[in-house]
DNA sequence: CACCTTAATATACACTTGTATATTTATTTG
DNA sequence: CAAATAAATATACAAGTGTATATTAAGGTG
């Protein structure tokens, strides 16, 4: 498959990588200018539009991606649960562990919360959304083996329980590491 | 105690006030600018400095108010406690129910979550710390009347419970009212 | 009244931002 | 090689920002 005219120089993963990298314990995505981002990606400010309308765009990819990162991760680890315990210890266990990677980019769907445009807000909760779902699929499968609640409160409680080990992730992100126990 | 000179036209409330109108579903108040509030407010931009340091020390200044406000409310709701169940169960009726309420400062403090300078987030810890801390001395009476769990569990307890709460409440804050539930 | 003191405003400056338009640069194709 | 095409850049502009400095306005005190 050839393509006519110059050979692009930069792609949107590289202009990706560039945000992550000004993103910092203080700074969130949303909050970086155009210009930061194509300053950092070494090109100049016009160059963006070929790759993203705006930031919002770039925003939603960023998360996008930071979800799916997350959810190979919890997967992977998920393959030895057996009981209902172990679903959420091992969830948790993982969420934490990943998030202490440097250049993860867990903190940054964390960090994002519920400010930014409403399609972006839309993104994150979609990601947590994904999240909980697979987390439920594991609680119906322990609780086929030992049951502890009503089928129909699973969704509740793999809901609360995302949402708790994302709250604490997010506490978690601007305190000392002893705190993270 | 009589002062000398001009009187002043504005007190820093009404700053606060100006900065509050301005926060909405999509707008958090580490994103307004010393000119937005001061447009708001209806003075020049130079009077803010009569006022607050920085737009931080503003921000700091509402998220405190914000905690203030919640805790009492909190507080007085909590008088009916009996036992552990219903410490949870009105602490967090409460707080969807004061955040449904026009003009509550309380979506401001979920709002801001983990951006924002050091001494912001600092400030919004400090809140949560104090929402918890409360939530603990319900629960240590509770559980001296009907013992659930160890005693030094408790501080663990409030905390994920304050979080799973705080959570909830931000997504609420985004979600269709029929998912306030 | 003149004088002092404080609050508030006016003006100004340097800087950053998003983006529209025009131009240059690199690449493939005839 | 020249033409066509696509990517990247250059230049420019209007708008917004924080804040330094100078000025004006308003109140109390002698």
């Amino acid at each position: 498959m050839k393509t006519v005219g110059r050979k692009a120089s930069i792609n949107s993963s590289e202009i990706i990588e560039a945000a992550i990298n000004l993103v910092g314990p203080h700074r969130s995505i949303s909050s970086l200018s155009l210009r930061e981002v194509t300053r950092e990606a070494g090109i100049a400010p016009n160059s963006f539009y070929r790759h993203f309308r705006d930031m919002d765009e770039l925003n939603i990819a960023i998360i996008e991606l930071a979800g799916k990162h997350l959810r190979t991760i919890i997967r992977e680890a998920r393959q030895l649960i057996i009981n209902e315990k172990s679903v959420v210890r091992v969830s948790v266990e993982c969420f934490f562990n990943e998030m202490r990677q440097p250049g993860s980019t867990l903190p940054i769907l964390l960090r994002e919360g519920t400010v930014g445009s409403g399609n972006f807000q839309a993104a994150i909760k979609k990601q947590l959304d994904f999240f909980a779902s697979e987390l439920q699929i594991d609680l119906v499968k322990a609780n086929a083996l030992a049951s502890r609640y009503e089928t129909h409160e699973t969704p509740v409680v793999a809901k609360a329980i995302t949402q708790l080990v994302f709250a604490m992730g997010g506490n978690a992100l601007n305190a000392p590491d002893s705190d993270l126990k």
